[in-house]
DNA sequence: CGCTCCCTTGATCAAGGTCAAGCTTGGTGG
DNA sequence: CCACCAAGCTTGACCTTGATCAAGGGAGCG
């Protein structure tokens, strides 16, 4: 949930051009998850062929932290999950990324990468060179103003995020983490309560900063307390309000005592 | 560490320009902390009705979440805390903010800020209206890439935090910690190895996730084993190297083991 | 002078991490 | 097509870290 989120690329005006140059199978679920529908009837076409298309398998690295940066790309199917290492070796996932999120924006700064992107599952992405994009903006100042808008964003959601690794426990991280990541899919055209994680167990457990066997006991709690069905990487909401009440941190319901005692 | 950093407004071409509306007491200790100073020859006058002084006391609020986004902000002296609340009340200090620091760029998205921000000392704020901003920058395209630069730099600030919220030991917070700010006040001109913290110990538990006393002990302990001196809100660093051992999670040399016992 | 806020230190406790073991499942090769 | 293997997941037992509770000390301010 840490991504910029809802950098749809859809085009207006020009219904083939940017659509085109992002990939035939990028969908623009809604209007506000775009980044270019806001720019009017700005032409487009000049975007027509900065696209790039690039398919990994799961387990493949879209780029590593330290990596030269030069590209923004954008999630057009699968999963992707970013990572960041400490000088120890410690890895701390930073976010799960789905269609529409963009990658790679904070290398801007540095030059560098600053984490590192990995497939979840088999995953098609679109690359801009950052050289293009810059050069097209200049004659589209809207669009850097969407990109601000974006970013701004992004950094509000990292702000929420540190309410998360700072200060809940870890019953309250795990629901809420069910929450985000059901809003985030829902807002993308998936059935409303139910989900499938393309991540692991561990890797939940790492970006929410837990071990993989509270992860898992959560897991088994929450279902033996109907708050979730699960099977295997599939999850379904039952209960929404008391996954709610968990999540900011308010004591279950008697009901949910009596069960789980 | 937690803040759009470097935003030093400083003037190449017109000395006074710049430097005036932002505020004279604002220094611009290094070229690098500066979104102005890369913009080159460009014609720099028009910021000159933009900047609005202000100051705050401690304790005094600049914004506060929710409010409406209007304005952008630069620490120009003194120092600011940021911090989120959630749903359930809990209070989160995303970061402290020095001078040349800029506040409130999330707000960009919503309309809202996305934080609070209060005045941890008598501190001086310049402010400019957002919608200035704008109309300006669209004159000036570079104005717009050096925030990206920026935000960028922000956002991996941010990743970096989840690291030591998400997987570091109370130890580690705290040297990270010191080694930061101390690393952070540096920069902005103050002595090598000594520092003066403006926030409560309070501020910084709740910064690192930690309980106060938990910060207390730790100083407590940092001071025993000769890592630093300790006295009320000032610190010094006394053995850098071991304390950063510390925050890479390496074990503590043998003389620490030793004296810690 | 005394009050309040902040900080420190000690004692106890619980949340969640760690270690260990076993189970499920999907993928691979025979 | 089946058997096996490795990876991922679950569950249990135990232990460590740091939170919580409690009490007292100092410094700045009215």
């Amino acid at each position: 949930m840490n991504t910029i989120k809802n950098l749809h690329v859809h085009s207006t005006a020009a219904p083939n051009s940017l659509k085109a140059a992002v990939g035939s199978s990028l969908n623009c679920y809604t209007r506000k998850h775009c980044v270019a529908c806001k720019l009017g009837d700005i032409h487009l076409s000049q975007f027509e062929r900065l696209g790039k298309r690039r398919v990994l398998r799961k387990g493949e690295q879209l780029f590593r932290q330290g990596d030269t940066f030069q590209s923004l790309f954008v999630v057009q199917s699968g999963s992707v999950k970013s990572s960041v290492v400490g000088d120890d070796g410690e890895e701390q996932i930073t976010g799960f990324h789905f269609p529409g999120d963009m990658l790679s924006v904070d290398g801007m700064d540095s030059g560098q990468q600053t984490y590192s992107a990995e497939a979840l599952e088999t995953t098609s992405i679109c690359e801009f060179a950052f050289r293009d994009f810059e050069r097209i903006s200049e004659s589209m100042p809207d669009l850097k103003s969407q990109f601000f808008k974006v970013m701004g964003k992004e950094l509000s959601r990292e702000k929420k995020r540190m309410l998360v690794l700072g200060r809940m426990r870890a019953e309250q991280r795990l629901a809420t983490f069910i929450l985000d990541t059901s809003r985030e899919l829902r807002s993308r055209g998936q059935a409303n309560d139910s989900l499938t994680f393309s991540m692991t167990r561990q890797d939940i457990a790492n970006y929410l900063g837990l071990a993989v066997e509270t992860v898992s006991r959560l897991l088994s709690q929450f279902a033996a307390t109907d708050l979730v069905r699960v099977q295997r990487r599939s999850l379904e909401v039952l209960d929404r309000p008391n996954l709610e009440n968990l999540a900011q941190g308010f004591q279950p319901t008697a009901q949910l005592i009596a069960r789980s005692a």
